[in-house]
DNA sequence: GCAAAAGTGTTTCAGTTACACCCATGC
DNA sequence: GCATGGGTGTAACTGAAACACTTTTGC
């Protein structure tokens, strides 16, 4: 077509009909943690080609849906759970990556509290699974699980993400233990309240630990407008 | 459907057929550089909708085709350029984003030099624009734009992906003034070569600068290796 | 009183920044 | 000889890492 004729759309949809012909889905990589240890929520597939395996949560999205709006409705729909923090990570597109048919599917990572979502699963096959013991799972899920994972721990240190994870109020050794998990390390501890504290992401609380048979250490929460900057920085 | 109940892949496409009804395209954010200055590769675009401006180069991924190669074809397509470092960035999905239809695109950046592809450009209406100088573009391709700068910038110092933007040959001087149009910034001269040295991705070669009116500084290259490395870690 | 973790500071090290002089070349 | 950038080192600073003892509570 030479440069200077301008079409319409409408027209430039007609002669492309053909592809659309891509469908288009999110899957969630949703993180959660228990037993000092990060977890992930898988379902067991539903497909005969995954017979047996595990994979993320997704779904398709709408054609009236916009793409981000698909991640928080496959999270609220799995987990009853709103206003979360979500982060897009990476598109994968292989050709056949989906026995169904030609799937592209973008990836988000949230993390959440295991404890609040437990009310809303009533239904189904949703399962947590330790992170690091997870070999296989159907797709490129594990691919998809993998990359996330990269980038949650290249950005937890910089961002209060994890806000999710804990109760409202926690210690700062319940939040280290959090990091550690996360990162697959352990931390001094010195160290690591040094560089929290510098953050200012927290509130010290008048309130002790009462549930421990040694000193009990004083309580802290996330400051809420670092959770709300959080939320639509990088959302 | 109850969980228990496997369905085959070809049951499943059925049942969504409706959904099949996004296109996914790919838009690449091609930099240059050129007079000290960051530029980008720009089409003027040629939808009604948005006559009059110009727009990232991109196109709908085909049926059979990986989201990656799409990307590489475009490049491909519109520069004559082969073997180039392409980074995914985000993927935009908002409903109108397109006025054509449902157009879910995935975003890359890549660096090529400006020199190189002059000879393969000979149709179109390509045109190579300040990136400081940019202020609308067609669709969402401002936001597009400004994505990849920004991750650009953040992968700039950590991996050597400016390889392209200069000749085979090049002074420190020359490589200095790159990466302060990309930065938006003025580095410390010693502080850069110091920084680099570590990095160790040139080799000093035994060339002189020829075409310069004051001392001539010594020419570098970026160690093969270091680029095929590069090629294979983030493509 | 003992087990367990809370709380707290300093020193060392590494990486980054700031900064100035002499040198080689073209004109 | 002068204008232009090439080439180089050191001191100050900042952020990260290593590291140990006293305190508080439950039992």
């Amino acid at each position: 077509m030479p440069s200077n004729v301008l079409k319409t759309a409408e027209v430039e949809k007609i002669s492309h009909l053909e592809y659309f012909n891509i469908a288009v889905s999110v899957d969630c990589v949703i993180f959660g943690y228990e037993n000092k240890e990060l977890k992930v929520l898988l379902i067991e597939s539903d497909l005969k080609e995954f017979s047996g395996l595990y994979s993320l949560l997704g779904d398709l999205v709408r054609p009236d849906e916009d793409l981000d709006a698909a991640s928080y409705r496959v999270l609220k729909e799995r987990t009853g759970l709103d206003d979360v923090f979500l982060q897009q990570v990476h598109t994968f597109g292989r050709v056949n990556r989906h026995p169904s048919g030609r799937v592209v599917s973008t990836a988000y990572y949230s993390l959440i509290n295991i404890n609040n979502h437990k009310l809303s699963i009533d239904d189904s096959n949703l399962h947590w699974h330790s992170v690091n013991s997870i070999k296989k799972l159907a797709f490129d899920h594990k691919e998809i699980l993998d990359t996330c994972l990269k980038l949650l721990r290249s950005q937890v240190m910089d961002y209060p993400v994890v806000y999710n994870l804990l109760p409202e109020k926690f210690s700062l050794r319940a939040l280290q233990e959090v990091y550690e998990a996360i990162l697959g390390v352990s931390l001094d501890r010195r160290n690591f309240r040094k560089k929290i504290a510098l953050k200012n992401w927290l509130q010290e609380l008048d309130e002790l630990e009462d549930d421990v048979s040694h000193r009990p250490g004083k309580l802290h929460k996330f400051k809420p407008k670092v959770i709300k900057s959080l939320l639509s920085k990088i959302g």
